[in-house]
DNA sequence: CATATGTAGTCAATCAAGTTGACTACATAT
DNA sequence: ATATGTAGTCAACTTGATTGACTACATATG
């Protein structure tokens, strides 16, 4: 293939993945969803509700634009913000039912990808490539 | 780790050996670089020179976004326009020595970087790593 | 060969998603 | 009590893309 080094494989591999996530949620209804708002939901979810500023550090971007995805989340009915319990100056984000449902869509259909793919390459050989990405991770 | 579904796994690593690549490219002065441009001065060289409208094809952005990009890469003495020379109406874009150098650059390192890996976890695994996420994409 | 339709590239205006800076309200340390 | 720090928002700006309009040239058709 024309694409034979490893950073571009692994470009192209997780577009593409991605790209099928994002067309089966469409097709369940969930075509304003975008990647970003996954791993915000995810970190949300994860957590229990989140402030603005763990957003922000989690993702890696400022809490003015945190600020503005979760304003779009919330005018789509994902998330929720509410006043944070003990800090007055502070909110939470917490999931919406529609927020938990795409939510579970979600892991759904990433657990689905990754079966079709141990149907094709084995599950060992899977557990393999994930733990080798982890090791490129920790040792790059 | 917290990072646990393939999806995140090839997202995280593909940003780590990317990071790696433009931190080592800046570090030979090649400051004013992105990854699109990586991939543009790729398709040119691998072709002997290119059009706007088949590097608008290739990367998947419209031919107004690939001018852009052009004028920016031969503001930076990486390419440079000529005349076509079969069509008037056209151009092609060629790279300068610089533009070489910074691809044979790039070469290098991804080179040293699956050299890397290899001494971690092994040539075979990382050949089967490559195959199984050609896989993915073929099959997915 | 004349003419109609198509194509390569550029310019301009706009859009989308982020940034920086300034501010308010509240929290915490001294 | 007061000074300094922090959470969130608003506004202005930046960047990298888009769409639309146009010019110059190419190609197909009567």
């Amino acid at each position: 293939m024309s694409d034979s080094d490893l950073v571009s494989l692994l470009s192209t591999s997780f577009q593409t993945l991605i790209d099928k996530l994002h067309e089966r949620l469409s097709e369940l209804g969930f075509h304003d969803i975008r990647p970003v708002h996954g791993y915000m939901i995810k970190y949300i979810a994860l957590h229990d509700g989140a402030t603005g500023i763990e957003l922000a550090d989690h993702l890696g971007i400022t809490k003015q634009a945190v600020s503005k995805i979760v304003d779009y989340l919330e005018e789509n009915d994902y998330i929720q913000r509410k006043p944070h319990p003990t800090d007055k100056r502070g909110k939470i984000v917490v999931l919406t039912e529609r927020g938990r449902i795409v939510m579970e869509a979600k892991e759904n259909i990433l657990n689905e990808i990754e079966q079709h793919l141990i149907d094709n390459i084995g599950a060992k050989r899977l557990q393999m490539i994930k733990d080798d990405l982890a090791s490129v991770i920790r040792k790059t």
